[in-house]
RNA sequence: GCCGUGGUAGCUCAGUGGUAGAGCGCUUCUCUGAAAAAGAAGAGGUCGCCAGUUCAAUCCUGGCCCGCGGCA
């Protein structure tokens, strides 16, 4: 009575500008796959450029998803790209192509990887915006009295962990429940400060600055624009005359920096993830990994 | 040259006659429906240089060096 053989998907991980989207296609195209997008900001319309999105043209062909699939109006969730992507491996493996979930956003990663079982209460934006102008010692209060035994072990400092434990209050015990089996590979990259140096003047180039326009002429405020993060943010910041367009540039560059290496060391930690050098190395494992 | 003003953490600046502070940055870490988000911890200083007053000077006094503004 063995359990049923967990159905095998790719993850290709790794820091901001290491590569990921271009390996991504072509292993896609190697192994006869479909690329699952894990971005928490290529995501929404519109944020194409900021959000270093792939092309057309660059996709080579390749079926992309979870690209372009939510209005920047509306927030969007870890809990709702769980869903979607659940979703659409299933499809993809229906049609007997192989998975390959690509994207710096490791916690949307994790809810597919590891399997996580999230709470099963929605966010409730109402309910936060109002909990939002409570100080951390009256949401702490709050939850005390909810979930006493979520309080025990809480960051007390955390408005968002607070309130969002006082949302799903009283929480079941956290789990993770793997649907798949999943082979992880994150691409080792040095020089990422160059990359992202290069990249920032070329995306300026194609439209940047213009794409943060028609956001904000599209009707999402400067501060939901700022929130975004990076490009977004900082663009933001200088068109709204508050900063210099060399300030905007050093913004844009020491943030992603930053990132790269939150990113890098959220990976580290990871215990399956192979790490790779280059296509080649990618390549070898994948196969092995399929027989 | 004269008058004024400033020199304190990598940066912008608070501050006090009695063991040196903040914000940002940096390093490390946390994360179970906002994650490019939200948090935690830590490392950084002969307080421009030299002398004087004082039990004690980053702080008061004098000199010097450097930056800035004005006058000539």
């Amino acid at each position: 009575m063995g359990t049923r053989r967990k159905d095998k998907i790719i993850a290709i991980l790794g820091a901001t500008a290491s590569g990921k989207s271009d390996l991504a296609v072509t292993l896609a195209q190697k192994f006869n796959g479909e690329v699952v997008s894990a971005d928490s900001r290529q995501v929404y319309i519109g944020m194409d450029i900021g959000s270093g999105k792939i092309t057309k043209k660059e996709m080579k062909g390749v079926p992309h998803h979870l690209l372009s699939i939510a209005s920047p109006k509306r927030n969007f969730s870890a809990g709702q790209y769980q869903k979607k992507a659940d979703q659409i491996i299933n499809q993809i493996l229906k049609k007997s192509k192989l998975p390959i979930i690509c994207g710096g956003s490791n916690f949307y990663i994790n809810t597919i990887t590891k399997g996580l079982v999230m709470p099963s209460t929605k966010p409730d934006y109402k309910l936060r915006s109002k909990l939002n102008k409570k100080s951390n010692e009256e949401l702490y209060k709050i939850l005390k009295n909810l979930d006493p035994l979520r309080a025990k072990n809480i960051d007390k400092n955390n408005p968002r962990r607070l309130i969002r434990a006082i949302e799903v209050a009283p929480s079941a015990p956290l789990k993770e429940d793997p649907k798949y089996d999943c082979l992880e590979l994150a691409i080792k990259k040095d020089n990422l400060e160059l990359l992202i140096k290069k990249r920032i003047d070329k995306r300026i180039k194609i439209g940047m600055i213009k794409e943060v326009k028609r956001l904000r002429i599209g009707g999402l405020s400067w501060q939901r624009i700022e929130n975004f993060g990076l490009e977004y943010k900082w663009i933001a910041i200088y068109l709204q005359n508050r900063i210099s367009k060399q300030n905007m540039i050093d913004g844009i560059l020491q943030s992603s920096i930053k990132l790269a290496k939150s990113q890098n060391s959220w990976l580290k930690k990871e215990k399956n993830i192979y790490w790779i050098k280059n296509k080649n190395e990618a390549e070898k494992l994948i196969k092995n990994f399929l027989n």
